[in-house]
DNA sequence: CTGCTTGCAAACATTTTGCAGTTCT
DNA sequence: AGAACTGCAAAATGTTTGCAAGCAG
């Protein structure tokens, strides 16, 4: 595991040398904070680890290094319903997907190979070369599926009373 | 078709009526855009529509009666990529997915009963009571990928060079 | 009349960018 | 040395909100 760590921060710094670029201290730290991860993050979960870590870093640093990482496929970015997307490393678990409660946020991962290889096969058919996927699955957990039954009738409210 | 428009907006008004909001005139031709589009769009899309069509509307208005109709299921967000989201209208064909270019952005629909089939049973399992879903699919049109061949060797590179 | 809605402008949250100084090779 | 990188603060996006005035029922 941290073999694998270092494998691929290895891996990581001589991709960019060969590029010309420079493997920073900066770099490489919002790697190895990736490597670390079990679960999805965003821009802030990273500044504030390394900020806490001590490592000089800045907001805009993290944003490059974490656009970075997403162009050597080392982090892929999910949609988690809502409108809000967050990190996850792409290492580890592939290809699994997540349905999140629509009411509490909560997130259920699963794998289904079968399914993978379909939309393998739909994109091939339409002239797309798969790059990646994921999906957004929303539902609701039992306990906010019991607590809305009570509250039900709730039709096409009002975004924001604002009044109250 | 019309009728079916007339219909759903109908169903709408009476809808918000019957839980005391009003049917504006915003809000009304708000659904109407929708009713009337085929692609996806964004709120901007729909404010200048409104804009051109002579209807006065404020922006604030376009995103409340937006999130209004999402909650009615009238309308659905859908990630197309990059962190970028759309809007889609539900009716019409139901639960196609999106497999878009992650170069050019191009977007190719499809559909496949027997995924939407597996998800289903998928988050039953889980204890999740399916509500709605969507997939973001990204790959490589025919075209780019052939762009990118001759461009190839471009591994984590750096998002914004800046100096020029 | 009452109170839901609207429009406006300010507020927000998040991400990007220009630039001067710093670091890497 | 020289190009690449970082931090900062400003700017750009995209969306939400408070409030006074305006309509709908």
């Amino acid at each position: 595991m941290a073999d694998d760590h270092s494998r691929q921060i290895e891996q990581f710094t001589s991709a960019l040398k060969s590029r010309g670029r420079f493997a920073t201290k900066q770099r490489v730290r919002v790697l190895e904070y990736v490597l670390g991860t079990r679960d999805h993050f965003d821009a802030e979960d990273v500044l504030r680890a390394l900020k806490t870590d001590k490592t000089p870093v800045s907001r805009a640093t993290v944003y490059r290094a974490l656009a970075s990482l997403e162009k050597c496929n080392l982090v892929r970015k999910v949609s988690v319903g809502n409108g809000r997307w967050l990190f996850e490393k792409v290492p580890g678990k592939r290809h699994h997907q997540h349905i999140y409660c629509a009411e509490c946020g909560k997130i259920m991962e699963f794998s289904e190979p079968m399914i993978e290889k379909r939309i393998e096969e739909v994109s091939r058919a339409g002239g797309f070369t798969l790059r990646d996927h994921s999906f957004q699955i929303a539902g609701l957990c039992n306990e906010c599926k019991r607590r809305l039954e009570k509250d039900k009738g709730r039709v096409c409210g009002q975004p924001t009373p604002q009044g109250r």
